[in-house]
Parts: structure tokens; C-alpha cells; sequence
DNA sequence: TATCGCTCGGATACAACGTACACTCAAGGT
DNA sequence: ACCTTGAGTGTACGTTGTATCCGAGCGATA
């Protein structure tokens, strides 16, 4: 009774939403708002998402998010929770797992092209969806061999990949709905002007060749199926010289 | 005489920069305008960077800038374009040149950590500084038996695994220099009361282990550079089988 | 040389954003 | 019955990106 409430240090954001609701009054809750976020995000872009139109959409007053969120970076970092919350991570061989992983995180990113958009430090703060995945994928690489920096490096490569590949492709995804343009050459002739006048300079031979030449662009998903294999090639040969 | 100005369509950014001054009446120009920008970004952080502090940094009103770029993502693809000119990658065999190809990227965005802060259709967006980046990692990987295809899957596999890491690397700086902490321990206390809680609802083993067990973080330039040769282990898997 | 016109840069203005602050009002323990 | 507590409201301020209009200086032309 004399105790003062465990700790009075600043609550930490998962902990305030766990937190039971006190009184049956309240009809806004920390997943309603992330799920109420996350649709703005999907259907009007991240740049819909404001503290107003979110208020607007919850038939709330501007403010009102602000009783579960510090401000945007919070409500920022439960939407990415929220989303996290899609991976389903099956058991299985490492590589199996960590393809798994991969093309997980690039369909979710695809399906919340938002997701690229994020500040930085928004992405880098763990959040507990986004480490339950972490942890999964770590946990298909135990018992190999690899000590546990190992493992890291070998996570966090393949979500490097991913998140700077799928980021590009996003991107380029994006420029190709704002052209409102539908075939890859309208594309190609959209961001033509920049391009076309750049390489009109004559100062990249190589880069030229791959734009008049190659196809220049199958489906996104058979660059990125590649690299990542890529990716994983190089991690089973350090798990091949750490065991033999 | 009667010609039309060859081209009355819509001049592109890179054009318009590189034509010759009229009158020497100007005092702005597009390289004054993009180094006074990264300056700025450089040492007050990107969201600094405003167009009136820039326009009162330039001794200018608040709209001069707007001559030169046509909002605020032209200023960005030019403070891209500026900082990419930084890079200069010597000839050599391919995975000499792609590592340093990788390397040069990650300490460029370490010199400047508003790059990954930018949004990615910024990013994506080619300038000619950063084109001739990717021009010159081309170039190294021809003449191997790969075709244009394979070629630059490597190279944006490569730059993707750096974007991403290198991302992850920054924003963690970021918190470091945020919490004012110097040493990791701090860090770690830092993010802690997030994490620690996190990690107290023991849902997350193998991560919990990596957290205490190991030395949980070593110079990111060694996650860096592990992962890195694990890329590069994985292209010259492919550059054997396509010779072999 | 006098004038025209182009372009550089300035001034003003506006809508939209994030959020601080003070408030109202219903629940629930006493 | 009161009074404390906390959910949601209303209002307001400062800052941002940018549209628009304006004057003024220089190069080209007559």
C-alpha cells in the first residue's frame, strides 16, 4: 500500500496499450486506431494519414488519438506493428524459413506501399510483431554452427536486402500509377524525359546498353527472387565453412 | 530564326540546370542552391532543411529557390545528385569494385544521414551522379558471362543490401546521438524501457539470447562488412555457373 | 543610344499540418 | 452525496509548402 505504483517512470507505449481499459466509456482503443490508420494508409497513402483525417475517420475530435499515441511517431510505429501483425512464419529448413521471411516482408510491403515511406527511425524501432518475425527467422538458423552474431548478420542482411530492393520496387511502382501510365513503356517514356536526356549525354555506356538492349524490366518479382537467392547462396556458404 | 526553341515541352531538371547562365545578374544557381541544402541537412538534420531556412540561409526570400527546382522534392533529387559525386570508384576486377562500390555508398550515407530519411521515390529517382555510380559497377560485372539481366541484378542487389543496412545503421546512430549516450550500454538502456519490456514478455528466446548472451554489438562495420561478402559470395556463385 | 522583353528574385498570402492547452462530462470509489 | 479520475472536445498557435503577382536589372534589337 505504501508502494508507489511499482515504477512512476514514463510508461512505455506497448505497455500503456496492454493495459486494461479503466472505465467502459471509452470507445477508442490503441488497435482501433492503428487498424483505422493502417486502411487511410492503404487507400489514400501515407500522406492521407493525418492527425485530423484520422480524428475525422474515427468520428473523434483532432485530439483524441493523442490519449493513446505521444504523437505521429507512435501512431506511426503501432501501424507498422499492426502490419507486422500479417507474417505468418512457418517452421522449417533455415533456408526455407528465410525465403519465407523474404517474400513475406515484400508482400506486405507491396500490399502497404506505405510502409517504404516511413521515417527511418521509425522502421528501425522493434516493435513486438516486428521482432516476434525477427526472432523466427533467428531461430531457424540455431544449431548450425553459426554463433549468435552470426545469425544476426545473416537476419539482418536478408532484411537489408529486402527492405532497400522492395523499397526500389515500390518506388517504381508508385511512378507507374502516378504516370497513370499501365505498360512498362509508358513507364520507360514517363520517366523518359529525366532518363532520355541523361543518357543522351552519352556518359553511361554500360547503363545504356541494359536500358536499349535488355529487356530492361521482367516482373520486379524475378530481380528480387534472384538477388535474394543470391543472398541465401552466400549465407549457406558461411553456414558450409563454419560446419565443415 | 523561325525556329521554335527546338523543344517547347516541359524542360527537366538536369536540362535546365546545365544551361548556361543568360545574366550574370544571378546570384543563386542550381550548385549553390543544392550544396547551401546539404549543408544545412548535414548539420541541422534534414527536416532543417525548409525551404524558407534554405532561401534565408541563401541571403534570398523565401521563394527564390523555386526558379531553380520545382518544389521540394526537386531539391532533394539535386542534394542526391550532389552528395553522389562524392563517389569515386576505382576500375578493377568486379568484386573488388562492387565492394568498394558498397563501401563508398555506406560511408557516403554515414557523411550524410538525411539520405535514408528521404522518401524512397527521391531515392529511386536517377540523377546523373548517381547514374554514373551504377554505370561504373556495371561496367566491372561485363564480360563475365553474365547477361545485361544478371548484370544489374547484381548491382541492385548489392545496392539494395546496402540501402537497407546501412538504413538500419543510421537510424540506430540516430538514437545513440539522441539519447545523448556514448557508450552501448547506454544505448542499450536508452531503447531500453521499450525493449526491456518487450523482451520481459519472454515471447522472443532466440532474440533474448542474442540481446544478453552475445556481445550484441560489435562496429556495425563489421555486420556491414559480413554481410556484405556474403552478397558478393553469392554473385560469384552465379558468375561460376554462368562460366563454368 | 533608347527601348523592349526576358528572367531573376521579392513580397504577400493561403491552406493544411502537428500539437499545446484548457476544458467538459461521465464513471466509480468512498 | 460528493469528489476524484481520466476519456474525449474545442480552440488556437506556429510552421510548413507553395501559388501568385510584382518590380527591377540586363541582353538584344532598332
Amino acid at each position: 500500500m505504501a508502494e508507489k505504483a511499482t515504477e512512476s517512470g514514463p510508461v512505455t507505449l506497448w505497455e500503456r496499450l496492454e493495459r486494461p481499459t479503466r472505465t467502459p466509456r471509452q470507445r477508442l482503443s490503441g488497435p482501433l486506431i492503428a487498424a483505422k490508420a493502417v486502411e487511410i494508409a492503404d487507400e489514400k497513402g501515407l500522406c492521407a494519414v493525418t492527425m485530423r483525417t484520422l480524428a475525422a475517420e474515427l468520428d473523434a475530435a483532432p485530439m483524441a488519438a493523442y490519449r493513446f499515441v505521444d504523437g505521429k511517431d507512435d501512431l506511426f510505429a503501432i501501424m507498422v506493428n499492426e502490419v507486422y501483425a500479417e507474417l505468418a512464419i512457418p517452421e522449417g529448413p533455415w533456408r526455407k524459413v528465410l525465403r519465407e521471411y523474404a517474400v513475406q516482408i515484400r508482400d506486405m510491403m507491396h500490399r502497404h506501399r506505405w510502409l517504404s515511406e516511413l521515417p527511418p527511425h521509425v522502421t528501425m524501432m522493434p516493435t513486438p510483431n516486428h521482432l516476434a518475425s525477427v526472432d523466427r527467422a533467428l531461430a531457424s538458423l540455431d544449431g548450425l554452427g553459426l554463433d549468435l552474431e552470426a545469425m544476426m548478420t545473416a537476419v539482418r542482411t536478408v532484411a537489408g536486402f529486402v527492405h532497400g530492393t522492395v523499397g526500389d520496387e515500390v518506388a517504381l511502382a508508385e511512378l507507374q500509377q502516378v504516370s497513370m501510365a499501365k505498360s512498362r513503356e509508358e513507364v520507360r517514356e514517363a520517366l523518359g524525359p529525366q532518363l532520355q536526356w541523361m543518357l543522351a549525354t552519352e556518359r553511361y555506356p554500360v547503363y545504356e546498353r541494359y536500358i536499349y538492349e535488355s529487356g530492361c524490366a521482367e516482373e520486379p518479382r524475378v530481380h528480387f527472387d534472384a538477388g535474394l537467392e543470391l543472398v541465401l547462396d552466400g549465407i549457406a556458404a558461411r553456414i558450409d565453412r563454419a560446419a565443415g
